[in-house]
DNA sequence: GGCAATTGACCGCTAGT
DNA sequence: ACTAGCGGTCAATTGCC
């Protein structure tokens, strides 16, 4: 399972590094698991609940970020936090701005940042949420551009998307692109909710994975589910609120 | 002409006072 | 309770086919 981290956290410690590939590879596999599950729904392990899969996922990367988070030197403070954005991401997905991105410091709301910042707030979302990091923006689903904001300590404008088909059928769900300040040649894409639409564009994504397999609205019976075994991906916090206080998600969602 | 992108304005949410 | 500030969405305008 690799990892798209920006090279400079290359450079932590080694035993560490171990123990976060350990908990990853932990994940990775659980999250196969899940896959064959869904896959197989019949033929699989019963012993083997989606929920206990979800469960051991989500526990590898609770320990793995519990690892990362217990480095007192990440590399380059900037780099660091950096890492820690890419990961953990904000209350609502997104890195929270630091001063690092504020060569002058002392200006750029830091002091806000450092109490989270009147105003800075993740707008109560009752739909599921998800974020992706990618290299690509493109997924097999049809966009509308419906807006661009320049954010707050952000190096990059964010940009909102919503379904084409939100008038035509009613589809709900919406995403935000924003380039990720560390890597900026990748995009750090946050979905919300799901795709109600029958119709999907296919244009040409790694559409072989897994990740794009569950996002295809064309697999209309398979669970819509954010993609969890994704490498590239960063699970909402709110999702995984949603799991482990095992609050019902999306009534479809869970029932494998 | 139709569709999509752009962009300024507005509104809602959150936190400080 | 009021206010400031930010993020998210709307809608008019612009550009492209």
């Amino acid at each position: 399972m690799k990892m798209n981290l920006c090279p400079e956290t290359e450079s932590v410690s080694p035993q560490k590094k171990r123990a976060i590939m350990e908990e990853l590879v932990k994940g990775q596999e659980a999250a196969t698991q899940l896959r064959v599950l869904l896959h197989n729904p019949f033929e699989t392990d019963l012993s083997l609940s989606s929920h206990h899969l979800i469960a051991k996922v989500l526990t590898s990367f609770t320990q793995a970020l519990s690892v990362i988070n217990s480095s007192p030197l990440l590399p380059g403070s900037a780099d660091g936090l950096g890492y820690q954005n890419l990961l953990l991401s904000g209350e609502n997905g997104w890195s929270v701005p630091r001063s690092s991105n504020c060569p002058t410091s002392g200006d750029c709301s830091e002091k806000r940042s450092q109490k989270g910042g009147r105003g800075r707030y993740s707008r109560r979302k009752s739909a599921l949420t998800w974020t992706k990091l990618s290299c690509t923006t493109d997924d097999n689903h049809a966009w509308r551009k419906y807006g661009q904001k320049e954010i707050v300590n952000s190096q990059f404008p964010r940009s909102y998307f919503r379904c084409s088909h939100k008038y035509d059928q009613g589809c709900q769900a919406t995403k935000q692109v924003q380039r990720n300040q560390e890597c900026p040649t990748m995009y750090q894409t946050t979905y919300t909710g799901i795709h109600t639409c029958s119709k999907a564009t296919h244009s040409t994504t790694d559409s072989s994975n897994w990740e794009s397999y569950l996002l295809n609205s064309d697999h209309d019976s398979i669970l819509q589910d954010p993609p969890i075994s994704s490498p590239t991906l960063t699970i909402k916090q709110e999702f995984l609120k949603d799991l482990t206080d095992h609050k019902p998600l999306e009534p479809s969602l869970l029932q494998i």
